[in-house]
RNA sequence: GCGCCCGUAGCUCACUUGGAUAGAGCAUCAGCCUUCUAAGCUGAGGGUAGCAGGUUCGAAUCCUGCCGGGCGCGCCA
């Protein structure tokens, strides 16, 4: 219906060129159509006599009126006027709303999904934790909100590639050998240690120690390193320093390969349950991309070969510079250190620059709020190598978790995790996905934790699965009541829905493939599980009002028809979101 | 100190990227009611969109300054 109109909006536009109204070199423009609030503003409405004002040298009324004129016939429209200064109202024939039943019938769990992306690649990354310890509540809205626009992308037409960039090299991997290391020595020497600062402390390190212990036996003790025996870890700076000397004194007890594969061990064992993790909240990766095979393959020092053809590398200090400010960042970036290592922002060039070759068209990458100032950077990069547009971040704030008034989760800083996993089992796997998603990610949000939890109407959740599952339960009741759905009849009497419940449902339905496409530009899931409360909200108020079950059989399968359409569309809008749809609750 | 994000009903949040009288859900208040399994339904009140300017036919949305909150500012990863 859209479309037709938009058409027909166009027609008219050519029209008054012909005629020489408008002037004939003026762009034709593809007018943007939206629901209006009230009822009294028509189904649809046009700002496009604004539009064409500026360029006409006519007043916007005065250019509505021509278009209405010109506007072509068509069985649908019941008519169109002009309002307020300028704006075009369209009114579509009551009789044709119910038309909408057929289309979701027949397109089932295809209503909604179109051809917008015309099968570009995307690359969508998401989650990214470092392997050093296990996900908690910040990494799962990211992970909700990347599965849910993958999904949503997907059905938009795009070709997506879902991939979790695995940050495995570098300082924080060497504290995690050690951690575990420790944790070891503790194991087969019997006696508690204290770990020093900075150090991952978690249970799960033990786990894994235990699980190497039973793996290596004693082939991997040694006496225990110097600053590990201390009564109480030192710190500030000096801690820090206390831990490199760790690091150093660990590699050369352990020796390279030794202490090589402790670390891989840890890594293995975080990540192994990372995936666990996510595979059970729903959230699958089409790729791993390990950092470390930059450092095989030669990657690193293309993408300085890349750059250093664009002139925007200088030395400075003996190390190589990034003349990222020239790009809009704040100030420049080291590429390479003095001593000759190179930067984790040259790891993340080099990876990113193999998603380009790879032949993705457009980056979508998911990062917390806390990885902001590196963006910056990263879009300064890509403009120098000659993709000034290609990249997107969606940055997603903190979730703070809350249970009634009770603060459960902490900022950053005071390190106080809540895991993933441990909100999952709280509020149950569904609750979780679309409560992440509820909010548009760029702002703050709070995840109450008892809501998400409770079976009540309050719980949007809750109440949008039940009009899945209250629809269900209609169809049910058929049998007993010796009764069987006919489709044919239903749809043949769709003209019987006139009631203003009705309407508005009706209205709710056709509208869900514009929510989709919005979501899908905006990069946002959050546009669906809104449209979801609105619709199960619609739906329950028909329920209320009107019976499904009456005795007449046209207006009874029309009905049906109608219910089952919307329990479609829940369906599909709930799939997008990776929420279960279920037939009983 | 500098940079980024945010500020909308009592609370939690929308407004389809500059359009019409700023909308929902909770909570509050007033009525109704016992249902195709769902203690529910209907209606009402509630706003200087942080504050102050600016841009134009038109601003919650864009620009500037202040106020308040979050996050980030290494040759760390």
């Amino acid at each position: 219906m859209k479309e037709k109109i938009q058409e027909l909006l166009i027609a008219a536009q050519k029209a008054l060129k012909d005629k020489g109204v408008l002037p004939s070199e003026m762009p034709t423009v593809k007018a943007t159509l939206e629901r209006p609030r009230h009822k009294a503003q028509g189904d649809y409405a046009s700002n496009i006599a604004w539009v064409l004002a500026k360029e006409g040298k006519q007043s916007p009324r005065t250019i509505a009126e021509q278009i209405i004129r010109e506007f072509p016939a068509s069985p649908f429209i019941e008519k169109v006027e002009v309002a307020g200064g300028g704006f075009i109202n369209f009114y579509v024939l009551p009789a044709t709303y119910g038309a909408v039943i057929e289309r979701v019938l027949t397109e089932g769990k295809h209503y909604g999904s179109s051809n917008l992306g015309q099968n570009r690649k995307v690359l969508i990354e998401f989650v990214s934790a470092n392997p050093t310890g296990p996900l908690h509540v910040g990494h799962g809205r990211g992970a909700a909100c990347g599965a849910s626009l993958a999904n949503i992308l997907s059905a938009s037409g795009f070709s997506v590639h879902r991939e979790y960039y695995v940050n495995n090299v570098g300082r924080q991997m060497d504290i995690l050998a050690v951690s575990v290391w420790l944790r070891y020595l503790e194991l087969l020497g019997g006696q508690a240690i204290t770990l020093p600062l900075n150090t991952y402390v978690g249970h799960y390190i033990i786990d894994i120690a235990q699980a190497f212990m039973e793996k290596v036996g004693r082939q991997f003790y040694a006496l225990l390193p110097g600053c590990a025996s201390k009564q109480e870890a030192t710190k500030g700076e000096a801690g820090e320093r206390e831990l490199d000397a760790l690091l150093i004194e660990a590699k050369s007890l352990l020796g390279e390969e030794k202490f090589t594969a402790v670390r891989t061990f840890g890594e293995e064992a975080i990540l192994k349950d990372i995936q666990e993790d996510l595979t059970q909240f729903g959230v699958t990766f089409d790729a791993w991309y390990k950092e470390q095979s930059h450092f095989r393959d030669g990657k690193m020092q293309k993408v300085i070969e890349r750059l250093d053809a664009t002139g925007d590398l200088y030395h400075h200090d003996g190390a190589l510079w990034f003349n990222s400010s020239k790009y809009g960042d704040e100030k420049d970036r080291v590429v390479r250190r003095g001593n000759g290592e190179l930067t984790y922002f040259a790891s993340d060039l080099a990876y990113h620059l193999t998603k380009v070759e790879r032949g993705f068209d457009v980056l979508i990458n998911i990062v917390g709020a806390d990885h902001h100032g590196y963006t910056t950077r990263l879009t300064a990069a890509m403009k120098a190598l000659g993709y000034p547009k290609i990249l997107n971040f969606i940055l997603v704030q903190f979730a703070v978790l809350t249970r009634g008034k009770e603060r459960l989760s902490m900022s950053t800083r005071s390190g106080v995790f809540v895991t993933l996993r441990e909100l999952r089992e709280m509020v149950g796997n569904d609750a979780a996905r679309f409560f992440y998603v509820m909010r548009k990610s760029s702002q703050h949000m709070n995840f109450d934790c008892e809501l998400a939890r409770s079976k009540s109407h309050e719980n949007p959740v809750y109440t949008i699965q039940y009009a899945h599952a209250r629809v269900a339960s209609v169809f049910k009741k058929l049998a007993p009541l010796g009764w069987r759905y006919d489709q044919t009849m239903g749809l043949q009497n769709v003209g019987l829905l006139k009631t203003k419940e009705e309407e508005r449902l009706l209205g709710k339905l056709s509208e869900y493939p514009d929510c989709v496409e919005a979501a899908a530009k905006q990069y946002e899931p959050h546009p669906v599980a809104h449209y979801l409360q609105e619709c199960a909200g619609c739906f329950h108020r028909y329920y209320n009002e009107h019976r499904v079950l009456v005795e007449e059989p046209p207006l009874r399968n029309a009905r049906l028809a109608l219910s089952l359409a919307v329990k479609q569309v829940v369906a599909n809008g709930l799939s997008l979101l990776g929420v279960s749809a279920p037939d009983t609750m």
